[in-house]
This record gives C-alpha cells, sequence and structure tokens, in this order.
RNA sequence: GCCCCCAUCGUCUAGUGGCCUAGGAUUUCGCCCUUUCAAGGCGGCGACACGGGUUCGAAUCCCGUUGGGGGCACCA
C-alpha cells in the first residue's frame, strides 16, 4: 500500500513556523516514500476562519517549496478537501454510529457537566464526561425529548485499554477507562474536530498521520470512531512542538513567527526549509545544509527527537546568509529588488545586478539590501550621526581635496580609486581607516557600507563628486 | 487533581552498553585576514538535571525525585 500523508491547517490567522515544521515533516515523509500528499482544511470552527488566512496558508506553503497532490485548490478523488463543505458525510457518519450503537444523544445540560466534572476533581478522578446517557432506557429519553432537551451525540468509547503505537513517542497506554465519551456533534448538529478528523482520514486513505503532540491523546480516540466504521487507523508519529526562545509555545508573545513573517523579513524559502528540518531532526552528527531533494531523500521519521525544541532566529539568520552568499547575482538581484521597490526605491537593473557581489556576505536578510545600497538608489544621503561626526572629524577641507582628486582619477575604476583615495590620505598623515572614513560617510551617508573603491566606482564620478564637494 | 510526553554545551543536535578524557552546528570570546561592516580561516570557553539501582563497564537499561510541556471542553 503506498503512503499518503495530510496536512490539516486550521486556517486562522498566519501559519507560524512550528505548524508549517509539522507539515514539513508530514510532507518529507510523503514524498521519500513516493506518495501522495493531501492538503485538508479544518475549517469547521467558521468564526475563526478567513478567506484571507486560507490562501495565506496555501502562499506560506507553496513559497516555503511543499506541494501537494490533492487539496481544496487542486482537487482530488476524495474531495471536498474543506471541513466546511464535508458536513453531510459528517452528519451521515454519525448517524450510522448511532444505529451501530457506537454513539449515543448525550442530554446534559452544560451546568449539569460543570457540576459533575467539578465532583469528579474532588474525587480524583478524571474529569471528564462521566458516561451518564450512555445507558439511558427510553423512557428517560423520551423524557429528555419531552422536555425539548438539546442533544449532543457522544461517542462510546470502548471500555478497554488503549494503545497507540506511535513512530516517534513509541507505545503510549490509556488504561481503561481514562478517555472518555466525547463528543462527535454538538447540539446544533455541527461536527465536532475529534469527529472530523477521524472520518477524513478514513475517508481520504490516509497512512500515516503526523502531527503536533498536542494532539496525542486524541490518536485513540481518532482510532477508536475509525475502528467502529470498520477501518484500520493510520499509522500515527506526534511530532513535539516548537517553542519560543524562552521555551514555552510558540504564541503572539513570540513576536512574528509566521512564515509570512519570515518571507518578509527576506528570508530565503531554501533557508527556512532548511532550518526547520533540523528543528528536531537530523540525518547524521554532521550534516547542516540540506536541499529540498536532500530532504526527501534522507527524511526518516524514526530520526525525529522526541523533545521540544526552541526557535533559535539567529541560527536561521546565519544559514540564510549562507543560502544568500550561494545565489547567483542575478537570482540575488532579482529577491532583492523586491524589498528595495517596498522601501520606495527604484533601482536601475544593471546596477543593481553589479552591486550584488559587494552586499551578499554582508546580508543576514534581503530585507538588509535596502540599508547597505540606499545610498546607490537615491540622491538624498544625510549622513547618519556617526557618519556625521566622522566627517567633522576630517582635517578642514579634507573632502574638497579627495574630490579634486578623484576628479583626476582615470579610469574611474575601484583599483584607481583606491590609490587616488590613498593618496590623499597619505598627504594628510592619515592611514587607509583614518582617510577612508571620511570620504565614505559623505558618499554614501553611512559609517558602515559595502567595499569604498567599489561602492564608487558604481556610485560614479558625477555622483560621487557632488556628495564629497557638497558635504560641508 | 488525574493521565500522558520530555530531559546531552546558552540554542539545535550526534550518541541505541565499551569506539566518549562526549562529536558537529550556532552563539560567545580570542587571533589571523582587512578601508568600515561583514564574510572567511584558526583556536578557546561551554553539556550527559539529580539520586538510587542493573552491569566487568551506563550519556545510553530500570526505578524514583526534580524541572519543563501537553491533555482531561458541545476548542482545534
Amino acid at each position: 500500500m503506498s503512503v499518503r500523508c495530510r496536512f490539516a491547517p486550521a486556517p486562522s490567522g498566519s501559519i507560524h513556523v512550528g505548524n508549517v515544521r509539522t507539515g514539513l515533516f508530514s510532507w518529507a515523509f510523503a514524498r521519500h516514500h513516493g506518495g501522495a500528499f493531501v492538503l485538508r482544511v479544518e475549517d469547521t470552527d467558521s468564526s475563526r476562519v478567513t478567506e484571507e488566512a486560507y490562501h495565506g496558508v496555501m502562499d506560506s506553503l507553496r513559497w516555503l517549496g511543499i506541494d501537494w497532490d490533492e487539496g481544496p485548490d487542486v482537487g482530488g478523488p476524495h474531495g471536498p478537501y474543506r471541513q466546511s463543505q464535508r458536513m453531510e458525510i459528517y452528519r451521515e457518519t454519525v448517524e450510522r454510529l448511532r444505529t451501530q450503537g457506537d454513539a449515543y444523544a448525550c442530554y446534559c445540560t452544560e451546568s449539569e457537566l460543570e457540576q459533575r466534572r467539578a465532583a469528579a476533581m474532588a474525587r480524583g478522578e478524571p474529569p471528564g464526561y462521566d458516561g451518564r446517557c450512555r445507558a439511558l432506557t427510553e423512557r428517560e429519553r423520551a423524557g429528555f425529548e419531552a422536555e425539548g432537551r438539546p442533544a449532543a451525540i457522544r461517542f462510546a468509547m470502548p471500555e478497554a485499554e488503549h494503545v497507540v503505537h506511535d513512530l516517534v513517542k513509541g507505545e503510549v497506554r490509556w488504561a481503561s477507562g481514562q478517555l472518555r465519551d466525547f463528543v462527535l456533534m454538538r447540539s446544533d448538529g455541527t461536527p465536532v474536530f475529534l469527529l472530523a478528523v477521524a472520518v477524513d482520514d478514513l475517508l481520504m486513505g490516509i497512512t500515516h498521520v503526523i502531527r503536533g503532540d498536542d494532539l496525542l491523546a486524541s490518536a485513540p480516540r481518532n482510532a477508536a470512531v475509525i475502528e467502529a466504521l470498520g477501518g484500520t487507523p493510520p499509522a500515527y508519529a506526534h511530532v513535539p512542538q516548537v517553542n519560543g526562545s524562552d521555551g514555552k509555545p510558540l504564541s503572539k508573545r513570540h513576536g512574528s513567527t509566521s512564515v509570512e513573517a519570515f518571507r518578509e523579513h527576506g528570508v530565503l524559502p531554501e533557508a527556512l526549509m532548511n532550518y526547520l528540518a533540523l528543528l528536531g531532526w537530523s540525518k547524521d552528527a554532521e550534516t547542516t545544509f540540506l536541499s529540498r531533494d536532500d530532504l526527501v531523500a534522507a527524511f526518516d521519521i524514526e530520526r525525529v527527537s522526541s523533545n521540544p525544541a526552541r526557535f533559535d532566529a539567529q541560527k536561521l539568520e546565519w544559514m540564510n546568509n549562507h543560502y544568500i552568499q550561494g545565489l547567483g547575482d542575478d537570482d540575488l538581484a532579482a529577491r532583492c529588488l523586491h524589498f528595495l521597490s517596498v522601501a520606495g526605491l527604484s533601482p536601475e537593473p544593471a546596477m543593481l545586478r553589479r552591486a550584488m557581489p559587494l552586499v551578499k556576505e554582508r546580508m543576514k536578510t534581503l530585507a538588509e539590501s535596502v540599508e547597505l545600497l540606499r545610498f546607490l538608489f537615491t540622491d538624498d544621503v544625510v549622513p547618519n550621526e556617526k557618519a556625521a561626526d566622522l566627517i567633522a572629524k576630517a582635517p578642514d577641507g579634507y573632502l574638497s581635496v579627495a574630490a579634486d582628486a578623484l576628479a583626476r582619477v582615470e579610469p574611474w575604476s575601484a583599483e584607481a580609486i583606491a590609490v587616488a583615495l590613498d593618496e590623499v590620505a597619505a598627504r594628510a598623515g592619515l592611514n587607509r581607516t583614518k582617510g577612508w572614513q571620511p570620504v565614505r560617510a559623505a558618499a554614501t551617508g553611512s559609517n558602515v557600507s559595502p567595499p569604498l573603491p567599489e561602492s564608487l566606482e558604481l556610485l560614479g564620478r558625477e555622483r560621487t563628486l557632488e556628495r564629497l564637494r557638497s558635504t560641508p
């Protein structure tokens, strides 16, 4: 039987890196085994779902390099792939479970449940549902119906020890009675997650469910429903969650951890994928860099670590810089263009392309190209504080002497510019560091820039002289 | 409260009883290179949570403790 995996995000807000890391593992597992990858959207809780988030999730996945064979946008033989469009299937399934005797109507009210839950806790028992309506007599049932009490449908959890053979966690057991009868369908007729997941995994022929370990305890419930439906439960692999740098689960307070945010900051998809792949998984003791294909070829669910990982933004940036350095100049220029445009600059393509070798090893993110190259694409250059300081400390008339020297440089090349700059510095009794910094400050507006001679060569003689001469 | 999961450098990890005076990466520190900033090269600091077992031998197996995390909903 061929492998079929799925990723089932709930499109409420943007998808965060912990979530896609799990999806990445599921995808890599499917691809490694030459199987199919299914995207299913869990949007039963319509109040939290927006069309925007729905498209955003798919955009983020595609951008990262995760593709799927079946899904809401590409279709497939087991559709529809949005749970909100599968309501009828869930209702029919619940009906079937009811007539089979695997599910029953529960008339308990919220306050009754609350009361009994508190009592159970006081007795040191698990607070789950006590099963009261499971054994209702016909007469009692009729009585509740006559009262007009709304009924939720609960699954009758088999009374036995439940065992999950998890691919990551190993064998996990729950004693009989530990897992209570849970709601399959709310009294308003809408299905609950526990039902939808089981039904969809069964109907979509999912063979391996790879998901976050917060769902570990729902595995035996999912499996029980599938078995009641006459199916064989899939294999489960619960991977640990990704935490923030403080060791707490990723949340809003960790700032922007969405895939979209990293994209907007200029993180390369190949870098993010590589970094995420190594969060909780490793190919071997040495391997640090893996392409998408490498990951697919090497991925082994058995090697997924069973302890939670912290997200380390610094390491991601380091890796991003590595990937940026590996990019060709045309490719890099094309990717930087977006960020420069967003910053209001309109770079001339040829110049942008020529600037790439100067900045590629200086950028941790593509967004940093803006600060590094601003001086080339605008003449609105105002020295920052440190630059102003450098200019102020330069000998009187130093910049105009430099301008005069540069006016005579032939040809206008980095080599010749460097020679001229050195002569100016030497005549003023300055070394390179002291002698070049004022020029850098005046020409680029900053104390930090790409290499000076190359920068000036790109800037051009006219604009360089203009800046040196207009600096007081 | 009950149940479950987890525990190696700050961080991500290698390690499945002897190859470990614990390896790699990142971070950090120092040196080299150097026009600034980076990048690059070299080197240093840095970990088996604790306590009991089992064994000739334990980071590796077992038990307990501590510490983290998750679950126990008509949330997903």
